[in-house]
DNA sequence: ACATATTTGGAACGATCGTTCCATTATGTC
DNA sequence: GACATAATGGAACGATCGTTCCAAATATGT
């Protein structure tokens, strides 16, 4: 079969962003691509050039949706924002999380293109940059002193992110990943009430 | 050259633990682990049977390592000790580290044998179950409420160790992990005085 | 010095890797 | 119906993968 004018480049790409999730650049096979993907090796080749062109827009593509959804997380209080921003990476009923791309890219890096390594540290800075804006926030509404270490605390609550989606794996189920969620909220001295109304997703 | 009696074995496991853990099972070719180990081909088949052989004794010999390290750590109480333990996993002037070989086996658990799937989820346990031993330890010491969550609370410190192995090649340097410690640490209320003596290590 | 055990280099295997090329088939436009 | 566009299947490439086999070389124990 063949003919059809034009498939869904972003499809596309998120079918290869799992691929390249769970198997990781080195691991990740053509044939494994191309199956999930639903492409031919030609079609595949023509779009992206070669392994990595594929990579490095997949990469991108899941930066870009990465940040974006946690950008879209709302809450009343910017401590709250941070407790819902975790939990919205909870673990879902879907089969499993399989960790996060920009930081397995990252434990990846010698063997990546130049392109793809500077793609990875960027990514991994965007979302330190995003949290540690979260945490400014805090200090500005008055819910974190002054002096807060905010970098350090930034770096904190990015390892919770990325242990929650690591764990799964390791045998941490879901209300567990809840819980751990408060403890490490614990860092974050609240002031008036506390739990955030927000269910968790995948 | 050859004929000599015997390799040092544990050297031979340390370099293959080394390889395994930079690049993960799949990416590391047999070329890459002669060339580290200072072995022939023949002489790594006849000994460690395959690839999966090597990798399960290094995986094995990796976590008894680890744990040792880990239980090794010492401090006058069990706050400080684990405040303690997580300073000793600080970058040194070491190259890099490479994030934690169990961890990262997790992670490709889909590439694995079923008996390095085994010992690899075996291995994340018997880290957790160190950390929660510790709390415990911090619960009859008066250091922490009786009703605190410890299965919860193993995980964040888990997620804190895990955050200081990776990191590094993520963009952090040592001072800052440091002070991300002192973050994590926060989620364990301190009673008297705290900061700990002890040098980082790598 | 001899026998034994151990390690080696090197060749070879089938399989798979990433990549390239081309002839073929289907679609949309005139 | 003719033509350009786009996507396809399939073969082939050199390279590398994990693995096996064997003859040659070296050290140890007596």
């Amino acid at each position: 079969m063949s003919g059809k004018p034009q498939f869904d480049e972003a499809e596309v790409i998120a079918a290869a962003i799992e691929v390249f999730r769970r198997q990781g650049y080195t691991a990740a096979a053509i044939s494994d691509l191309t199956e999930a993907v639903g492409l031919s090796r030609s079609s595949l080749y023509q779009r992206f050039n070669d392994k990595d062109g594929l990579f490095r827009e997949a990469l991108a593509a899941y930066t870009e949706r990465l940040l974006r959804r946690m950008n879209s997380v709302k809450a009343d209080t910017p401590r709250l924002r941070m407790k819902a921003l975790l939990r919205s990476f909870l673990p879902g009923k879907a089969p499993k999380p399989a960790g996060c791309l920009i930081a397995r890219s990252c434990a990846d890096i010698p063997a990546l293109s130049e392109d793809a390594q500077a793609a990875a540290l960027a990514g991994m800075a965007r979302q330190h940059q995003m949290v540690a804006g979260l945490l400014r926030e805090g200090v500005t509404a008055g819910e974190l002193a002054e002096d807060t270490n905010i970098d350090a605390m930034a770096w904190h609550y990015l390892g919770v992110l990325q242990a929650l989606l690591n764990f799964p794996q390791a045998g941490a189920d879901g209300s567990m990943l809840d819980q751990m969620i408060d403890v490490a909220m614990s860092a974050w001295p609240v002031q008036g009430r506390d739990r955030v109304s927000g269910s968790s997703k995948a």
